[in-house]
RNA sequence: GGGGGCGUAGCUCAGUUGGUUAGAGCGCCGGCCUGUCACGCCGGAGGCCGCGGGUUCGAGUCCCGUCGCUCCCGCCA
């Protein structure tokens, strides 16, 4: 850190000084981390933004500071001044970056005294999450904390810096908007100025940015912060930071080199190791749905999905020769030599259930090509022995096998995959996969209503005809996934009016309710937009990842808790009657809590 | 909306088969202490066992309901 302008408080950060400065008079300022208090010397843990400090109280060197001192508690604010002393042999703590000196001081003063804060701010131990939201400024006190804000601050510079130097614009986008049809929830605010009417909080800035390349900005990014009316997760909150980019005159591998730059000095901004260097291996979402279960696979661990449906292309098993003969799948992975309680069996198989699976097969292979499973006998030696080749079983090995639709066979595995490698603990710990999955379907069918689902949102640029089959169109969409997590997103966008308007048909977005919605876009769209495509990255995701931490809330400065709510403001809160009727509104119902008027 | 886990002192937790006075460590308060750095020693205060109901002679413990937190499914890039 720059040493601070000397004034009344501090002439230098306490945890920078360092050796060479021994016998300066110096002035620090900070918080009181940790007292012992031995009658006669006193040492204090002072600490500031940048570390700790031991600050000595001497009986002899300052007796009336040495006094006061003792009324010391933590948290509490002073500043000191003293001399530098460099600490005998046997004193130093080499725990400590200020190990070698301290601070014997010889006067100071409380600039503000402090309550004993209700949970330790000087030890890492794990707190209930409501109580540090509640208290977040003393939260954020602590070292985890502050690590992870700095963490992300260096990642927000390290883009800032390299988006910068690569030509960017950095420019914002409306807060206060209408519906985006990313196909969230809309958060949506009363617009005082048109009673009955709403704003919508932006759930990413995607029309803006293409009109902003419409414009001939050529590249623009924003750090933005986006909303979603949706429940959370650990890695997803309703209020989240997104990177969001966009450029003209690209196709695919622009987008994708680009970001092949930006992540390494991401990583290298926040001494990151463990990701590979560029380029990032590819997976087309149809491997990766077969191989993984997932279109954001997690590749630390193998485990991988087999088709099993050409061993089994004759099978007499009912439930098998059921699935492939309805234009399902028969789909295996094997779990390698695992001890598998018949209760693990059991709550696999509920679990598959639960996923959606009419059930979930088990099966021991063992020496000689016999099966310890309940199918075993509905198979014959030769169908046993082709899935234990397909899927390379050996003597020992324990292999589940789903037959189903196969989006469903691929989930119910992919889960299983997720389940087994937590139960065994496969993942590797030391490296982290970053991976691109390309080429996916433009849109999905729902297996019930058979309406078309866009996979991306519909301004993503498709790739084949549009007056053919929907479900054989591709997109040109690419997704950044690490370990397991869909790290950003993005494509090349529709660059013409008449096919945007054909791909919102297609989602049975007729031409009024599209001119109603997004008209300002197809409008844009006639004069001239440049081919384009952009990407956007979960920025909370990224420092969660290069911090280290579990959960998105823990690199977050003032997080919604995983139910949306804040507890630290009490937000969302009642309004009253007033603000009410300003904005034209009556609740149907009081909220809990609130008698009706 | 559904499922799992959790809820006991300021914090983190223990609490046996339902048993009479609910514990520990840390923190806090008081005293002692001149080289500690998780300082040490002595003493002390501190409890709506989330909330409501039920079973029972008796409930932190069993049952029902409810609230909160959290993880996951649904949902959501």
């Amino acid at each position: 850190m720059r040493p601070p302008r000397p004034n009344p408080y501090r002439e230098a950060w306490a945890g920078e000084l360092r050796a060479d400065r021994a016998g300066d008079e110096v002035r620090v300022a900070g918080w009181v981390n940790r007292r012992r208090d031995h009658g006669g010397l006193i040492f204090i843990d002072l600490r500031d933004r940048s570390g700790l400090l031991q600050l000595v109280f001497h009986p002899e060197h300052a007796p009336e500071a040495h006094e006061r001192a003792h009324r010391l508690r933590s948290e509490d604010v002073l500043t000191a001044n003293g001399t530098i002393a460099r600490r005998d042999e046997a004193n130093v703590n080499p725990g400590l970056a200020t190990g070698e000196i301290e601070l014997d001081v010889a006067d100071f003063e409380l600039l503000a005294d402090a309550k004993p804060p209700p949970f330790p701010i000087d030890e890492d131990v794990d707190i209930d999450e409501t109580l540090r939201l509640r208290h977040r400024a003393l939260d954020l006190r602590r070292e985890r904390m502050r690590d992870a804000m700095i963490c992300r601050h260096q990642v927000i510079a390290a883009i800032r810096d390299y988006l910068g130097t690569h030509d960017f614009l950095d420019l914002e986008t409306p807060i206060l908007t209408r519906s985006t049809p990313e196909g969230a929830r809309d958060f949506i605010v009363p617009a005082r100025v048109r009673p009955g009417s709403f704003f919508a909080l932006p759930q990413s800035p995607q029309l803006f940015k293409q009109l902003l390349m419409i414009a001939g900005f050529e590249r623009y990014y924003q750090i933005a912060r986006c909303f979603r009316d949706e429940d959370s997760r650990a890695d997803r909150l309703p209020e989240f930071t997104q990177l969001d980019i966009e450029l003209s005159f690209v196709e695919e591998e622009d987008v994708i080199s680009l970001i092949e730059g930006l992540m390494p000095a991401v990583f290298e901004a926040t001494g990151f190791p463990g990701v590979p260097p560029p380029p990032y291996p590819r997976l087309t979402y149809d491997e990766a749905t077969l191989r993984y279960g997932s279109d954001r696979p997690d590749t630390r661990f193998g485990l991988e999905i087999q088709d099993l449906g050409q061993a089994l292309r004759s099978t007499e098993f009912k439930v098998f020769q059921g699935a492939l003969s309805s234009g399902g799948v028969v789909r295996g992975l094997n779990a390698g030599p695992r001890e598998l309680p018949r209760s693990d069996l059991d709550r696999f198989t509920e679990q598959a259930i639960e996923w959606g699976a009419k059930g979930l097969v088990w099966a021991f292979v063992e020496e000689g090509g016999g099966w310890r499973s309940p199918i075993a006998k509905f198979l014959s030696d030769d169908e046993r022995a082709a899935i234990a080749q397909r899927l390379e079983a050996g003597p020992g090995d324990v292999v589940f096998i789903v037959a189903d639709r196969a989006p469903v066979a691929a989930d119910v595995l992919g889960l299983l995959r997720l389940e087994l490698a937590e139960r065994f603990d496969l993942a590797a710990r030391d490296r982290h996969d970053l991976l691109w999955v390309v080429d996916f379907p433009m849109f999905e069918q729902d297996p019930e209503t058979g309406t078309w689902d866009p996979l991306h949102h519909p301004f993503t640029a498709p790739e084949g005809d549009l007056d053919g089959d929907p479900g054989a169109l591709r997109s040109r969409a690419y997704d950044l996934v690490c370990d397991g997590q869909e790290l950003g997103g993005g494509s090349i966008r529709i660059n013409r009016a008449d096919a945007q308007r054909k791909v919102l048909e297609l989602l049975h977005i007729g031409p009024e309710e599209a001119q109603e919605r997004f008209g300002f876009l197809l409008d844009a769209l006639e004069y001239g937009a440049p081919p384009h495509g952009g990407i956007a990255f979960g920025i909370d995701r990224i420092v969660a990842l290069v911090a280290g931490r579990e959960s998105i809330r823990e690199v977050i400065p003032f997080p919604k808790t995983a139910s949306g709510i804040d507890p630290l403001t009490g937000a969302p809160a009642p309004v009253d009657a007033a603000q009410l009727r300003e904005v034209g509104l009556r609740l149907a119902a009081p909220p809990p809590g609130v008698k009706p008027d």
